[in-house]
RNA sequence: GUGGGUAUAGCUCAGCUGGUUAGAGCGCCUGGUUGUGGUCCAGGAGGUCGCGGGUUCGAACCCCGUUACUCACCCCA
């Protein structure tokens, strides 16, 4: 393996990550700008925390025994001999944020940023993917649980999506939880022989996860296991309610769902999902739930939480299947087309941005038939001709791509002018 | 980590039971129109047939390996 250019290879992104190339990220740029506008009108705030951490802030966040921390983490030693990992969700970061800045609670802050985690890639699974999410350190209050819900909810409805499901659990607390546990864990050693193989293993260390599995066996012994719906304390009980009268108060549908279980070990109390079916199978786009315990465990102050992430390429792909939140491509409103020496062209380009106007132009002093075909596939809405005729009468023909080739000759001073009335008396579009 | 499918031009693909100069559509460039795009016509550029090895007189095609892409499982966004 040389890397002279006799055995030249081209390299590609690496497994599982993908380039987002100028045209397809016009869509990124709206939806985080719609992500953002939900955001700031539930008074969030953008919060950006490093790529990478120190590796312990997962592993005693999240959970070591969590396949996200314990299998698919990207770890590595810097070069100071740092164990560090790229993070491989959200939440941990901001509540590692927040205890180095130690604001003032209550704490809102959403974010968009690159996950990784290290798996076969497959559709709407990525080893580098990226998220939109909120956070909330600070209130216990219920109502704050139907708000982030509401946030999310609005947001996929913002982007044109139907259809989808908010599942929703309650998964207790430090009260009520690990005697819920117990009971669970007694009723499958008492059916261990029904389990599937990989879960008859798992009973002692997760056996929440049992409830999720989705074969013939393990799903006919998770009908009849206790529910944690039964096993609630009276404070995780109410929490509970209130969470769900204020769903019903905003008009949210949510489906009970006793089998959701999240993958990572911080979440108490509520938990949820909102998932799509996709005919062939179904898409989660959006999960979350309340952490009580997290930032206590990494060394806070007792501080409540509670958040959500959302995939932004399977948010995308579920917009894709239903043909919703198309996003126009943008288009210069003018292209400059000179046939003399450019510089006119350079001229001309500079003053209309300068302008307000988004210009391009053509370059290399190509024929003009060349410039307009250039022209027309930018999308320009006018062609601005600089030929001999216009250099030596000092104007600039002014040609509409979109109708049907309509042509004028204006001043070369009065160009910005015209444009600039165009702007705003035409409606927008060029698709 | 496990299993399936695929790999031929910039893109989407064809290429019969192995047969010699590897094709199409779209895109790109040039010309038809020495000042005009979006339509039409003509021409052109562009390919180590993923990579390595094997079988054969001969391999894009068959066999083995390898890498990548892709789909599914696990898990998740």
């Amino acid at each position: 393996m040389s890397d002279d250019a006799a055995s030249l290879e081209l390299l590609r992104a690496p497994v599982g990550t993908h380039d987002l190339l100028p045209g397809a990220s016009d869509r990124w740029v709206a939806l985080l700008g719609l992500f953002a506008n939900h955001a700031h009108l539930y008074g969030y705030g953008l919060i950006q925390t490093p790529l990478f951490e120190d590796v312990r802030l997962f592993k005693r966040g999240v959970g070591t025994e969590t396949e996200v921390v314990g299998k698919e983490m990207y770890e590595f030693e810097d070069r100071g001999g740092r164990a560090m990992a790229l993070r491989p969700e959200g939440t941990a970061s901001v509540v590692r944020a927040f205890l180095q800045a130690r604001p003032t609670p209550p704490f809102r802050a959403w974010y968009a940023a690159p996950i990784f985690r290290y798996e076969r890639p497959q559709a709407g699974r990525y080893r580098q993917h990226h998220q939109v999410g909120i956070e909330v350190l600070g209130i216990s209050d219920p109502d704050v649980d139907v708000e982030v819900l509401g946030l999310g909810i609005d947001y996929l409805t913002g982007l044109g999506l139907q259809g989808f499901t908010l599942r929703l659990n309650t998964l207790g607390d430090s009260a009520c939880r690990p005697q819920y546990l117990e009971e669970l864990r007694a009723y499958f050693h008492d059916h261990a022989p029904e389990l599937c193989d990989e879960h008859a293993a798992k009973i002692d260390r997760n056996p929440l996860r049992i409830l999720d599995c989705k074969t013939e066996s393990c799903r006919a012994v998770s009908v009849g296991a206790p529910s944690m719906l039964d096993a609630l304390c009276v404070d995780c009980g109410t929490h509970f309610e209130r969470v769900k009268e204020g769903l019903d108060a905003r008009g949210i549908a949510y489906f009970l769902d006793q089998r959701l279980v999240r993958g990572l070990d911080y979440y108490t109390r509520t938990a949820f999902e909102v998932t799509l079916d996709l005919g062939d199978g179904e898409l989660t786009l959006l999960g979350g739930g309340r952490y009580d315990g997290l930032v206590e465990v990494l060394g806070g102050p007792s501080t409540p939480g509670i958040g959500f992430g959302s995939g932004i390429e399977r948010v995308l792909l579920a917009c894709d299947r239903q043909g919703v939140f198309a996003v126009p491509p943008r288009s210069p409103l003018a292209y400059v087309i000179d046939t003399t020496d450019g510089r006119a062209a350079r001229d001309l380009v500079a003053e209309l941005r300068a302008g307000g106007i988004a210009t391009e132009r053509a370059y290399g002093n190509r024929s003009m038939k060349s410039q307009f075909k250039t022209a027309d596939r930018s999308g320009a809405r006018f062609a601005l001709v600089v030929g001999e005729r216009e250099l030596e009468s000092g104007t600039v023909t002014i040609r509409d791509l979109r109708g049907d080739g309509e042509q004028l000759v204006v001043l070369r001073a009065e160009v910005l002018s015209f444009l600039s009335n165009r702007t705003i008396t035409t409606p927008e579009g060029s698709s």
